[in-house]
Formats: C-alpha cells, sequence, structure tokens
DNA sequence: AAAAGGAACAACCGCAGTTTT
DNA sequence: TAAAACTGCGGTTGTTCCTTT
C-alpha cells in the first residue's frame, strides 16, 4: 500500500491537541486550499488520523472535521471513509445467503434505494450491496442475456434462484448440525424460525401481511406469492403449482423445497420463455447459472 | 513467469433535500 | 426568509486483485 512519506503515527496523532480549538472557530471554506486536498485511495495514516478524531470527537460536520483533523481531504470523502471502511460496527466478509435472499427480496420491493435495504442488513454498507448487486445480480442478467429490470429477469430470481437460496440456507443449517450434535435444533425448522424473525424484525407488527405489493416502509419476506405477470412463467408451467398468495412460515420453506423440485421437472428450459443464450457459456444445464450465483 | 481480462471493491461526482446562519 | 453550508443518496469511474491463457 502507498504510505505517506516518512510521518510516524504517533506525530500525526498529534493533530488532536489542537482540535478543540479547530471546533471552535474553525476555518472559513474560502480560506481552503483545494489545490492541496487530497483524492484516491486513502493511507493507514489518514485512516488512524480520521479513527483517533472521530474517537474523540464524534462524526458529524464533515467539512470542519476534515480541517481540524489535519487530513487534506473533503469532508465528504471522510464521511464515506469513515461510513464505508472504518465504522467500527462493520461486518466484513463475503455477503451470506441469508443476506443474498433478503437484498434479493428487498430490491425487488424497493429498486435500487441502496440505503434503505443496508438498514435490514446490520453492518452492511449502502455501497457494500450495491456493488454485490451490480457485479453478481447484474453479472447473472447479463449472462441470461435479459435485462435486470425486467419482468423475466425478476421472475427468475423469484421463482428459481431464492427458493435455491432458501434450499442453501437449509443445507448449510443440517450440515453444521452434522457437525455438531449439539447444535442439533439446527434444522429445517430452525432455519425456518430464521425466516420467522427476520420477517419479525422487518416488519415488527403482529400481523404478517400476507398480500404482494404493501406499502412501502413495512415488509415482509414474501417469497412464494405468484407472478405478478406471465412474461416468462406461463400458466401452465406454474400454475399447477402456485394457486396463492403465500406469506413466510414453515409451511412456505417446505413448499419452497417441494416447489422447486417440481418447478424443475415441470419446466423445461424452454418453458421459461427465457430467449436464446449460449448455453455453452454457463455450463451444460441451467442448473449452473445458479452455481455461479450461490458461489461467493 | 508474464500479460490480458474480468471481478470485486473503493472512492468520487452530481444532485437533491435538510439544516444552519 | 433567503442564502450558504452540510448531509445523504444513487450512479459512475478508478484501482487492485485474482484467474486464465
Amino acid at each position: 500500500m502507498d504510505l505517506m512519506g516518512s510521518e510516524t503515527i504517533s506525530s500525526l496523532l498529534e493533530v488532536d491537541g489542537s482540535t478543540d480549538a479547530c471546533f471552535k472557530s474553525p476555518t472559513p471554506p474560502s480560506m481552503e486550499d483545494d489545490s492541496d486536498l487530497r483524492r484516491g485511495p486513502w493511507t493507514v495514516e489518514e485512516d488512524l488520523i480520521l479513527m483517533n478524531y472521530i474517537t474523540t470527537h464524534g462524526e458529524g460536520r464533515w467539512n470542519s472535521l476534515a480541517r481540524c483533523a489535519g487530513l487534506k481531504r473533503t469532508g465528504k470523502s471522510c464521511r464515506l471513509r469513515w461510513l464505508n471502511y472504518l465504522r467500527p460496527d462493520l461486518r466484513r466478509g463475503n455477503i451470506t445467503p441469508q443476506e443474498q435472499l433478503l437484498i434479493l427480496e428487498l430490491h425487488s420491493r424497493w429498486g435500487n434505494r441502496w440505503s434503505k435495504i443496508a438498514q435490514h442488513l446490520p453492518g452492511r454498507t449502502d455501497n457494500e450491496i450495491k456493488n454485490y448487486w451490480r457485479t453478481r445480480v447484474q453479472k447473472h442478467a447479463k449472462q441470461l442475456k435479459c435485462d435486470v429490470n425486467s419482468q423475466q429477469f425478476k421472475d427468475i430470481m423469484r421463482y428459481l434462484w431464492m427458493p435455491r437460496l432458501v434450499e442453501r440456507i437449509q443445507a448449510d443449517a443440517s450440515s453444521s448440525a452434522k457437525m455438531d450434535p449439539h447444535a442439533s435444533v439446527l434444522t429445517m425448522d430452525s432455519a425456518n424460525h430464521e425466516f420467522e424473525n427476520m420477517n419479525q424484525n422487518l416488519n415488527p407488527s403482529p400481523e404478517i401481511s400476507t398480500t404482494t405489493g404493501s406499502s412501502s416502509d413495512s415488509v415482509g419476506v414474501q417469497l412464494w406469492s405468484p407472478p405478478v405477470s406471465n412474461s416468462c412463467l406461463t400458466d401452465g408451467c406454474i400454475g399447477q403449482t402456485v394457486e396463492q398468495n403465500y406469506s413466510y412460515s414453515t409451511q412456505e420453506a417446505q413448499f419452497a423445497d417441494s416447489w422447486s423440485d417440481s418447478f424443475t421437472s415441470l419446466c423445461s428450459y424452454n418453458d421459461l420463455g427465457l430467449p436464446d443464450f449460449d448455453m455453452g457459456g454457463l455450463g451444460d444445464n441451467f442448473w449452473n447459472v445458479e452455481d455461479i450465483w450461490l458461489s461467493q
């Protein structure tokens, strides 16, 4: 990593001594020398300065914070660095299948409202979710040669990938239960329970909505509602298995199992009404697409 | 081992809404 | 009350890392 000059960390942290006065009489913006502002990747030293300053003084008032901390950065840059990278409550590592499922569900409801979606994934930032969507989800849309916003692609997500994610979560829970016999409660039921909790967190009212298209701010995880259009899935294809609205419950998880199996058997690739795409590039069968999806 | 290409992540930009002076 | 400053959001771009050839 590109480190700044030869300054020691301790000397850099000494900026603290003068910050209180700085807060009381911040340098007017007109006094700033914009040409002096740094851009590009943050250095370790800059991170330390910012973390140290925020630890002492708290966050907010980013422009004066940047000046008083002695950072040659814009307030916006400092804020972004803190929120997306330095915040102690950030969650690191791969997006879990549970989180993927939640992102798909919430995006189907709210679209590109990344910050709103991020509020429901503790420790994840809107930027992270946005990047995830662009790199993973849009990649699959591209591979399937359909628009990511098309009903066709949404239906594929809802009726193919999301049930598969549920299966994956359940499989993971089962395998971890086998690894630890004392954790035998981590079975299908507990996986279902996890989703119920998730649903409760998202929709704290006592009654879980059982309809689609609910108002914007109250959400529940409703994976198994019927398609809103037939653009992708024909009546003949899924009508036999999805006849009613479903809110999430244990029954739905079990339904998901049986449904995705029956869907697979009922729907040949052509039944999906997908445009012709290069199957060779996606592997030997359709499910290989999901392997890409599920892989980290 | 090196180059090329793609994926993933980090950071910036412009704009709109909100708060402060 | 109006202007200036600040904050937050979504889109886009740049950089780094990893994989493939």
